[in-house]
RNA sequence: CGGGAUGUGGCGCAGUUUGGUAGCGCACUUCGUUCGGGACGAAGGGGCCGCAGGUUCGAAUCCUGUCAUCCCGACCA
């Protein structure tokens, strides 16, 4: 392709509008243009990178066995209503895109594609003997995010790849699961991506084992928790750890304690001299639940710890079977608006008496009950009363009528030993969430009633798993992990073209003959090549060049007359002054074995 | 949605406080001189100053409303 013909428009400054690195490069290289929040068009460059991306993407899934297709991004509401994602998905801040036809019937504009996907298996799949089948697509997707952001890393029409997979039983899940799990560390590598795979929360999709995998960056939204050695990572949301041990309470009888204006954990601390790790913290949370129940959480966790939200929605779904669709804490507002008398709040115990919640207007007048087990392993410890301004000290369970709900809701901090292996301590990371892998079990295909004819003649739900990678989210991703100060530095196997031929002197009739044969020549060798034949000072072919990220430049100038050539690499920037056929030779042996 | 900020040629910005009818750099066009790391000079083209009302003889500038975009939080490939 001549540069000359190919729409590129370079901006020398950095667009306002973007935040991080491989946002402003892929605006300042003509790769991409925004069309509206979060929405971007991807311009003929882009268009190849990402086309690269796919058919490496489509080389290692296709290896696992899996078929692809095409399904349609209108979506029919009762597939949604079915798995009872219809509500979630759209109700309020919901992430689906919806409307309705011109016969007022509802439709999604797919954010993803369980509900399709499993009707189509459920109507196609009648045996067991057709088990297992692996599906998967490439196409866009669509999710009108709270807040779009970072160009394609957060945009609210995406690329994405998405299989889902049908199994007559959970084993053979996991070895799919297994698959994918090597087809992805394969897709990314070939792709020239960093990754650490993370143990994953399974969030609104669901089910049970899930790995996410991040491109460790600086600019990456999720917070990584992982080990010194590495053997372990998860998701901050999810991840686990020892605590610290309490500090335990001198012995002492129960009793109840003065403490004025002491209202928070520091404040009864250095007041009376307490450790956080001896006193159990209450705090009061609403979960709407998804048929619009608003229920009372009463959470106890030991002082020196943190609140895991995510924790708390699943263990709410695992544990006690509800589903969770907003949780947040409550405010002096919402207890007036709810025709409530103020809570004791600084002093809340956790045997709270449910008489508080008598009268609740929309609130279920129970407290649901649940403590980590951090708090509930405290023998004897210090908590509110109920009563403003005491605290009791050394208090147990027992006086206080039994522990509640134990369960782990509290956060993985940086520094705590690691459960797989307790010489380890965990650190952050930052990471881009570029491919999830889940074990969904049962779930979609039990709501949708997709069964089949099992060995024995009955009648049994799929076993279903589910693996998505964000192609257009991956291609900024690289750019995030390969950049300088001039530009983006693109791995072969995905630049949009491998070698850029700069004619240094466009006037100059030796320079402008040989860069136009050398060009056919690589053509004709079937290496991707741009010719910048531009009536541009060299400067500014070079400067291009580099913002454009190809590869391999060759520069044809002062040496043309000796049928010599410069060749430039654009990750070392090692420039060679070579003969014109051992730069094809070398090209021609090097390009080829590096696109795997 | 809550908190913060910004909307002025394609991109980056000044002008708004103290109303007088729009300017700078990059990019674009033409000519000349240059010609290996975003050249220089000269001459041009392009903007109803986000939009709608209002105040005023007069509004980019003041007032009201509205829309859009970006940043911080919840969301997620």
């Amino acid at each position: 392709m001549r540069v000359s013909r190919m729409m590129l428009v370079t901006l020398r400054d950095v667009p306002a509008d973007a935040e991080i690195v491989s946002h402003q490069l892929l605006l300042r290289a003509g790769y991409i243009k925004r069309v509206t929040s979060g929405i971007y068009a991807y311009l003929p460059l882009m268009l190849r990178v990402l086309q690269k991306i796919n058919s490496i993407v489509r080389e290692e899934i296709n290896a696992t066995g899996a078929l692809e297709t095409l399904l349609p991004q209108l979506q029919p509401a009762e597939l949604w209503e079915k798995t009872g994602r219809w509500n979630s998905y759209t109700a309020g801040e919901g992430i689906m895109f919806h409307l309705k036809d011109r016969q007022g019937r509802k439709l999604g504009i797919g954010p993803t594609h369980e509900e399709i996907i499993t009707t189509i298996a459920k109507e196609t799949i009648h045996s067991y003997k057709q088990l297992p089948v692996i599906l998967y697509q490439i196409q866009s997707k669509f999710r009108d995010e709270i807040r779009p952001r970072f160009g394609l890393m957060r945009s609210r029409e995406f690329i994405m790849k998405d299989a889902y997979s049908f199994h007559s039983n959970e084993d053979d899940l996991g070895k799919t699961y297994t698959c994918m799990d090597i087809a992805y560390k394969k897709i990314f590598s070939r792709c020239g991506l960093k990754t650490v795979p993370v143990d994953a929360d399974s969030g609104a999709i669901g089910g049970a084992a899930s790995q996410e995998f991040m491109a460790t960056a600086e600019a990456g939204e999720d917070l990584i928790m992982i080990s010194s050695n590495r053997d372990y990572a998860a998701n901050q949301e999810k991840a686990i750890s020892i605590p610290k041990r309490p500090k335990p309470l001198p012995t002492g009888n129960t009793s109840i304690i003065n403490t004025p204006n002491q209202s928070t954990i520091d404040e009864l601390c250095s007041s009376n001299k307490f450790d956080p790790s001896q006193i159990i913290k209450v705090i009061i949370f609403i979960a709407k639940e998804e048929n619009g129940g608003l229920q009372p959480l009463l959470i106890s966790l030991r002082g020196d710890q943190k609140l895991n939200e995510v924790k708390i929605v699943n263990t709410l779904h695992n544990k006690l079977g509800i589903n969770v669709i907003d949780l947040y804490p409550i405010t002096i507002d919402e207890i007036r608006n709810q025709g409530l008398c103020e809570f004791p709040f600084g002093y809340l115990g956790p045997d709270l008496d449910d008489k508080y919640l008598l009268g609740a207007k929309t609130w279920k007048n129970k407290f649901l009950r649940i403590a980590d087990h951090t708090a509930t392993k405290l023998k004897l410890f210090i908590c509110g009363s109920n009563k403003e301004n005491h605290h009791v000290t050394h208090m147990s369970w027992d006086k206080l009528g039994g522990i509640p709900l134990s369960v782990d809701i509290r956060k993985a901090e940086v520094g705590d030993l690691c459960v797989h292996d307790q010489t380890q301590t965990l650190s952050s990371i930052r990471g881009i969430e570029v491919g999830h892998i889940f074990q969904l079990g049962r779930k979609y295909s039990d709501s949708l009633d997709a069964k089949y004819t099992n060995e024995s003649g009955g009648q049994e739900s799929f076993w279903m798993g589910c693996y998505g990678i964000g192609i257009s989210r991956l291609a900024q991703a690289v750019i995030e992990q390969n950049h300088d100060e001039n530009g983006i530095i693109w791995p072969i196997s995905i630049a949009p073209y491998e070698i850029i031929i700069s004619i240094a002197n466009t006037k100059d009739k030796t320079q402008t003959k040989l860069g136009e044969e050398l060009y056919n020549k690589l053509i004709k060798l079937g290496i991707e090549v741009l010719l910048d034949d531009r009536k541009e000072r060299a400067g500014v072919k070079f400067k291009d060049a580099d913002l454009l990220g190809i590869p391999w430049r060759i520069v044809v100038g002062r040496e043309a007359e000796f049928n010599k050539i410069e060749l430039f690499e654009r990750s070392s920037r090692n420039t060679t002054l070579m003969i014109v056929d051992d730069a094809i030779k070398k090209l021609s042996s090097e390009i080829p074995s590096k696109r795997s």
